[in-house]
DNA sequence: CTAGAAAGCTAATGCCATTAGCCACCGGTG
DNA sequence: CACCGGTGGCTAATGGCATTAGCTTTCTAG
């Protein structure tokens, strides 16, 4: 029996792969038996290189929680930084531009729906990692919407609201959307441009 | 040995106080054993009853809908609809006051919040909910959001964008609260607070 | 070349949902 | 009052899943 090469980190990409192919219920879905069966190899194999189901999917959601934030680092400072990421997520922009303020959350917000759209499996495993206490300047998800929103020049008193409101709802648009909550045949697309200029415009 | 006296009826009582009990994860939970456990039977005997757990599950949900309209509904019709629904919900308006436009958003708003705050496994349960193809004058929960939003008297073609907009910041605000994705100390009922008015105002 | 660690395996356990088939209760009818 | 059939409960068995224990095989370092 030759073996399989399996390492912490191979164990870990063949998950996140089940998890892609799960479409929308790819992150409830995963689970060793279909990691193991992709792996070529027994089941109890596995925990020669995890340490049980929960480890594995933190790891993976950790994972996703980089993947989200790398793509949306691109979209604000320009695909530049890793030109082998995600391209819709920087589409509409020149190389090497850095957006600020308004700006630069529209691109946020318009890289996590298209994230969310191409990778629905990974997106739901962001929102079921645990928050792992990192420090108030790390660079996920939440911190860069939170340093374009204070670019916007309003007032600091407001910010953890202004960037909780715009978090809630880039959101709750994608849960719904990935959801099917949206049932009229009315451009999604349009609504979206819609929620998002509502939002930014919206806040005082 | 005496009889249970279960029917379908009973055995979804005993399933939704397996969801609250659960309190957030008590939607993901809800299994045949934990009702089983509760009724004081074996699991096949609830076979007699339900039609498996995916019925179970989706007899659960379409409660936890009807559940959340009436509340939905009470906030904005007042309390006389059925005083003994979630008081909460109807706070802060006299009884038997109507109310269109912006302050019955605000008031859907609100009793949405509190209703998922109250049971957050419940409101799990409606999000897992099928789109039950409803007749477009329904009263579920989208279709209330639907006509408070038309009565803002905004322009017609955006109506879909507006509800959408709506639900999504509503939805994405209280899937984040219950989510533990507030990590801030700030006072969360203010940031839900801004939240509303941002988008209120920012309708057009 | 050899020894030991690392990586695979099978076997066994326990929890869950589901199906099959058995028995006891309970309500109506003679 | 007796009895009889349907219904609601039961136990047993199956299959999928994660997990643990213990064995064997395969690389690789010395």
């Amino acid at each position: 029996m030759p073996r399989a090469g399996l390492t912490p980190q191979v164990v870990v990409d063949l998950a996140l792969a089940v998890v892609d192919e799960g479409g929308t219920s790819g992150w409830a879905n995963l689970g060793l038996s279909a990691v193991a069966q992709r792996a070529g190899v027994a089941v109890p194999s596995l925990y020669k290189h995890v340490d049980g189901l929960p480890a594995l999917r933190s790891a993976v959601a950790a994972r996703c929680v980089d993947d989200l934030a790398a793509v949306m680092t691109a979209a604000v400072t320009g695909p530049a930084a890793d030109p082998t990421l995600d391209p819709v997520a920087a589409a509409g922009k020149g190389p090497n531009a850095t957006l600020t303020g308004a700006a630069a959350v529209r691109a946020l917000a318009i890289a996590i729906r298209a994230y969310a759209l191409a990778h629905p499996g990974r997106y739901r495993a962001v929102q079921g990692a645990e928050t792992a206490a990192l420090g108030p300047a790390s660079s996920g998800p939440v911190d860069l919407v939170a340093r374009a929103v204070r670019e916007l020049g309003l007032p600091p008193d407001r910010w953890v609201d202004q960037v909780r409101t715009v978090r809630a709802a880039v959101h709750g648009f994608v849960e719904l959307e990935l959801g099917g909550g949206f049932g009229l045949p009315e451009d999604v697309e349009a609504s979206f441009r819609y929620l998002v200029e509502t939002v930014v415009t919206g806040l005082r």
